[in-house]
RNA sequence: GGGCAGCUAGCUCAGUUGGUUAGAGCACCUCGUUUACACCGAGGGGGUCAGAGGUUCGAAUCCUCUGCUGCCCACCA
């Protein structure tokens, strides 16, 4: 075996062991055995390079699936990427507005427009595939996927036809949110809600008119067709059901009916709302209502979609923009007394996530998704679907509930569900999948493909891209046409996202999914939090605040950076990003790299299988047994997707007690090459998924390039319920080492041995060989012990225990009254104690779910307890 | 307005049905040319767990209230 190089260098070797696991052909599960697991890529928008964030999903997501890959299964981890529809479309936008092309769907047409944002996506597709591969991840290339592939575009069409067919999609006029600048709508989801400071303005509409109204937005007012008061409202109810007319400008007189709704706020502002129908949702359920009650009132919208005020709002305003027409129309109000009040108020907007601007409520016919239709076949709304996959579980089946990490988010999820209005789906935006269905004259077709015959012409509306990304865990699994990984890796086993994508997408899939499929999209869910800076504020190209996971993984490799992302990290929260994060992996690695260093060093040929030795001496014992806690505990942590935790105890085996305990024992205890050929094969395995690359440059440096660890058996442990007493021992002597300086600082004992020799690792080793004898007396030695002795003497006590001498100092003169009191009062408390732990340790709940560490530590807080109890039972 | 989260060492964060003395990484201080590793080793300092009450033998952990920070949702017209 040749001698390792003194650093790993990750520069060196990444790219071709990722070649290697690639040649391999086990990225892909056809090419392994056992049962299927399997992971979903939320697919990477095409709209430009990834960021750490993508980096995170990709270490958590690799992890898992590397995890899982080596306990045997048929692990399946699917690429695929997203066309991103308005996003994409506007990113290409703004780009060629930035390069003098103001007005680019003018100056383009569809097809060439289509065409250059075509372009666009696949090479962006293509830098975004290549930077998955730098990130080690360990996904199944044949089975890569697309949003907007012809595959996934079929099985959006047969869903489309198929909730159409049920009367699940309908095509409605109704307000809708409006992007002047996008010249599109979005759905609720998609809006920003930004504040911003506004006037609010009180007024009249004429001099006659009874009551008084405010808004923000008076150039609306010119299509107001109603008062709104609350039918509680003493002073109004006179009013409910008249008719007024009135002549504010606008192209008509306005018919203003006083309307009765609950809604309407007693004590806020004046108490009246004008109700203008078609530029306010709120208004428009208003309207909707009174239409329902057989009283309708009168819908005029008065802005266009260009942003500019129509016709109806009369000569004085047809063309201006709202702004232009808003100080108009309160000069107008001013000119004519009618203005009460102007106020500065602040006041959220909702904004267009991808354009920017505000949005304009507008009436237009737009095709919509009805979540509270029943679906005949299921006797049950897509809403009630989406509630049960996460509540009592699809078809009520527990077994088809979706596990959410952390649980809080189901609660988010369901609130959502109860404030889920129809969902608006199409675009007037070019890229994206284009609405299959056809019109001629009065007649809709809607299919997979054109009718046949002359005179058809296709909806010119494309679909949200939440669509096609809802069929996502199916479409790529080959749905319709191939069910065979459908049947194997459907519903998917384990999912992870962002939070802020729980609404668009978590929700969506599950809607589609169990509409569609009669499934749940995956059993498992796992929402992590945003990265931050270390200042906590969010990394943005504006702030200049960016670490490029490229950049990053050139400077410290990939697996500093895995590991860094993985570390200090908890599920649903937030966590702050920085270069020392890094470097403190970076480092690890090495070290890593140097233990397999000098333990290969050791051994004259190493062997890839060895099986678990038996140990010889106490530090034998010790580490093995700790082995075995960590191998247990590395499984139930990941098994419950606590990767910090994971690398946490793994780190602390392999640095603190392997390297910087046993290892140094090694040097001074001969015969030990076998437990530290075993040790060393076990942490790479359990390493292996958090940090791919060193642990297999290793594995092939030892045991060959043919040899690959990313397919090495997982080495599970039995939980071990007892611990050993060889460990408590171990674990004492070590505190007994430290435990002597730390008195001796203090000037308490003064052991007659220089402990001024145990500087140094070795040395401290040497010591603790050396003088094996002395340390088991002080193992022995307790501080009441100590204090019996040193009261008989009043002020110090020296005694000799084996070749040691011991004093100790006393302050003062000590009170054995007081002293048996407190020895009576700890007494009652640690049996107290003791019985408490007792039946906590019996409870089988926890001893079955808690983490082996904890089991194992409580076990040792028991026995130490007793041994205390038992010694000041003897006292007294 | 409603909801959710956070407030733990100088910084970033863990802390598992409540368990005796609250942890890690980084930073800081002291010492060390010990041939695996200075991307290292040995040791050290530093926390009244946001505050106030309560439950308990025992509370960072459970309950109540308060304060601050952040996020999500929302029809304050």
């Amino acid at each position: 075996m040749r001698e390792l190089p003194k650093a790993y260098e990750p520069q060196k070797y990444e790219d071709l062991i990722y070649k290697r696991w690639e040649e391999s052909g086990f990225f892909n599960p056809d090419n392994l055995t056992g049962e299927p697991f399997s992971i979903l890529f939320p697919p990477p928008n095409v709209t430009g390079v990834l960021h750490l964030g993508h980096a995170l999903e990709n270490s958590l997501m690799d992890t898992m699936i590397r995890y899982q890959r080596m306990k045997g299964k048929k692990a399946l981890l699917l690429p695929g990427t997203d066309h991103a529809a308005v996003a994409t479309q506007a990113k290409v936008e703004k780009d060629l507005i930035k390069h003098g092309h103001l007005h680019p769907r003018e100056e383009y047409g569809r097809e060439k427009l289509l065409d250059i944002i075509r372009e666009f996506a696949e090479s962006s597709k293509a830098t975004i595939l290549n930077q998955i591969k730098k990130m080690g991840t360990s996904c199944d290339w044949s089975r890569l996927a697309y949003t907007f592939d012809d595959k996934r575009s079929l099985a959006v069409n047969i869903v489309f036809k198929k909730m159409y067919d049920h009367g699940l999609i309908y095509r409605g006029y109704r307000v809708v949110n409006w992007s002047v600048k996008g010249q599109s709508t979005c759905s609720d989801d998609e809006l920003v809600h930004i504040e911003r400071d506004a006037k609010m303005y009180t007024f009249k509409y004429s001099k006659d008119f009874p009551l008084v109204i405010s808004s923000t937005r008076p150039e609306t007012k010119l299509g107001d067709t109603a008062v709104a008061v609350n039918p509680k409202d003493e002073h109004y109810q006179k009013y409910i059901g008249q008719t007024f007319v009135v002549d504010v400008g606008a192209q008509k007189p306005l018919n203003i009916k006083i309307i009765a709704d609950d809604g309407v706020e007693i004590e806020f502002g004046t108490g009246a709302l004008g109700v203008t129908p078609a530029h306010s949702a709120i208004d428009y359920e208003m309207y909707s209502k009174q239409k329902a009650q057989g009283t309708p009132i009168d819908l005029v919208p008065v802005i266009g979609t260009d942003g500019k005020m129509l016709a109806a709002a009369g000569d004085k305003y047809v063309g201006l923009t709202v702004i232009e027409a808003r100080i108009k129309f309160v000069e107008w109000l001013k000119e004519n007394n009618l203005l009460i009040k102007e106020e500065d108020i602040k006041q959220n907007v909702g904004t267009s996530d991808r354009f920017g601007d505000v949005v304009e409520a507008l009436p237009l016919t737009q095709w919509f998704v009805d979540v509270n239709k029943i679906i005949p076949s299921k006797n049950k709304s897509l809403k009630d679907l989406m509630k049960e996959a996460v509540t009592v579980g699809h078809n009520g089946d527990i077994n088809q509930k979706i596990k959410i990490t952390p649980e809080r988010f189901e609660k988010v999820y369901l609130n959502w569900i109860d404030n889920l209005r129809d969902w608006c789906i199409s675009r007037q935006i070019w890229w994206g999948h284009r609405v299959p269905v056809w019109y001629k004259g009065e007649e809709i077709y809607c299919d997979l493909k054109a009718p046949e015959g002359e005179g058809w012409s296709q909806d010119e509306d494309t679909l949200d891209t939440w669509f096609s990304s809802g069929l996502w865990t199916f479409s790529t699994l080959g749905w319709p046409d191939d069910l065979k990984d459908i049947g194997a890796y459907h519903p998917t086993s384990w999912m992870q996202m962002g939070n802020e994508i729980i609404f668009f997408w978590m929700a969506r899939m599950i809607l589609m999914t169990t509409y569609a499929v009669d499934a749940i999209p995956f059993k498992e869910v796992y929402i992590h939090g945003m990265l931050r800076d270390e200042h906590g504020k969010k990394f943005s190209k504006s702030a200049n605040n960016g670490i490029d996971p490229l950049d990053a993984i050139k400077e410290y490799g990939c697996d500093a950076l895995r590991l860094s992302l993985l570390s200090g990290i908890s599920p649903g929260n937030d966590s702050a990003f920085y270069k020392e994060k890094i470097e403190g992996s970076r480092n690890f690695v090495n070290k890593l790299w140097n233990i397999s260093r000098y333990v290969f060093l050791q051994i004259e040929k190493a062997d890839k299988n060895i099986l678990k030795p038996k140990a010889k001496t106490l530090s034998d014992k010790w580490i093995l047994s700790k082995l075995e806690i960590v191998k247990a505990e590395t499984e139930k942590l990941l098994d419950r997707s606590d990767f910090s935790l994971a690398v946490e105890n793994l780190r602390t085996f392999t640095w603190a007690e392997f390297a910087d305990w046993y290892l140094e024992i090694a040097k001074v205890e001969s015969g030990k090459e076998e437990i530290l050929n075993y040790i060393l094969n076990t942490i790479l395995k359990l390493w292996h998924p958090f940090i791919p690359f060193v642990t297999e440059q290793i594995w092939s440096e030892v045991y060959g390039a043919d040899k690959i660890l990313m397919v090495e058996k997982w080495p599970s442990a039995v939980i071990p319920t007892v611990v050993e007493e060889s460990l408590l021992q171990f674990e004492t002597i070590r505190n007994i080492v430290t435990g002597i300086r730390v008195l001796r600082a203090e000037n308490k004992i003064e052991p007659v041995f220089k402990l001024e020799a145990m500087i140094g690792a070795g040395k401290k080793l040497n010591l603790i060989k050396e003088n094996s004898e002395i340390i088991k007396s002080l193992a022995r030695l307790e501080s009441l012990e100590i204090l019996e002795k040193a009261q008989k003497s009043q002020t110090s006590a020296g005694f000799v225990e084996g070749d040691v001498e011991i004093y100790v100092e006393l302050s003062g003169a000590i009170d054995l009254d007081k002293e048996k009191e407190r020895l009576q009062k700890e007494f009652e408390s640690l049996t107290k104690f003791i019985n408490g732990l007792e039946n906590k340790l019996a409870n089988e709940e926890f001893v079955k779910n808690a983490p082996p560490a904890v089991v194992e530590k409580e076990h040792q807080k028991l026995s130490e307890a007793q041994a205390k109890l038992d010694k000041i039972e003897a006292q007294l």
